[in-house]
DNA sequence: ATCACCCTTCCGAACGTTCGTCAGTATATA
DNA sequence: TATATACTGACGAACGTTCGGAAGGGTGAT
């Protein structure tokens, strides 16, 4: 189908470009036909954009569905480390958390609202799926409870959007270094006395 | 000065919509000048970016430098937090920050190694800067020492960091929230037992 | 098996617009 | 008179988009 050929290019480059800086042309020659080809298929380029974003954070958030859901037995140290060595592995190789990155971070501006809607959705929903499993780690006493659910999910989402903005940089020892630090502290700050 | 006038509302509009999505018209019209005109004072586009982009890293690492300089006797705990604090203010108000922030995470691909080679200065600038002022913290007990200066300083600029994000969401309760519950289990994790 | 028809997909050509930029000229200041 | 600044006008290039038509496959009637 030509149709995901051209979301999946369109994906790629406006996850290294931008959506300014991504021409019809260019999603087009990656697939192999003329640009008003496009046309057939997405009514505009706004369209096409928001159909990307549409996917994308449905890839995102099953993923993170999915890693919770065949993870949340574990303990909650391991639990929690390794959702961050994940997001950052698939990050590496896959686009979609690139563009979804791009376009939380700096939406096209007439594009604004209706980019901004799913991102707040996948924020909420992050937070709505972290706080049950962190609550229940309290309640059976794996770590502090005095630090409250929704402060310690608060916490960690920053620890991960952190970890996310060290991935821009590019640098992986960098990379490295930050998730050491930020996690050791974190866990740090988690346990019991 | 026109050039100042210039380099500042390109930096306005570079800081909302990017390189791509910033024109010279849009530009000049802010100033009152045909876009033309700026040629006078810029040699093209990429110049006028990179000016900025001079400037603003000089700005944001003066304001770094001079917040250290002028809270370094202070507690260690008041320090690093009012840091957090003056810069989301910091942030509130001025667009060299935002810019700073744009430029970091998705400079335009052409001009990405100019545009980096500031951006990793200042990161580097940043890190020793705070390195020692953690480090004298813990020799003199007033945090836990057997964390390592440079691990608690990396994981204070993730920290950091975090908050950026959440400052670009836009959300100023979400942004509260944050700050208070990254600080909380980050200086908990500081904490001597 | 053939024909006519539709529907999908793609392309060539062109549209109007905006972009960054250059050359030449006017105006004011010193 | 020299210099700095802003102007008018125009340029080629790239952009997103539209239109008309060509090629192809599928369907149903003959």
């Amino acid at each position: 189908m030509t149709s995901n050929q051209i979301k999946e290019s369109a994906r790629n480059h406006f996850s290294e470009n931008g959506y300014d800086g991504t021409s019809m042309s260019q999603i087009a020659d990656d697939v192999g036909i003329k640009k008003q080809s496009i046309y057939t298929h997405f009514k505009d380029k706004d369209k096409l954009f928001l159909e990307v974003c549409k996917d994308v954070f449905a890839d995102e958030l099953s993923f993170v569905m999915n890693f919770i859901d065949s993870n949340k037995t574990r303990p909650i140290e391991d639990f929690l480390f390794d959702f961050l060595l994940q997001y950052k592995e698939r990050y590496a190789k896959n686009n979609s958390t690139k563009f979804w990155l791009r376009i939380s971070f700096f939406p096209p501006t007439h594009l604004y609202e209706q980019a901004m809607k799913y991102v707040y959705e996948y924020l909420d929903k992050l937070e709505e799926l972290f706080v049950p499993v962190i609550g229940k780690s309290m309640s059976e006493g794996e770590i502090s409870s005095i630090i409250g659910a929704e402060r310690a999910t608060a916490a960690f989402l920053g620890v991960l959007d952190g970890v996310f903005v060290e991935m821009l940089y590019g640098g992986s020892e960098r990379l490295q270094k930050r998730l050491d630090a930020s996690w050791y502290l974190f866990w740090r700050g988690l346990s019991n006395d």
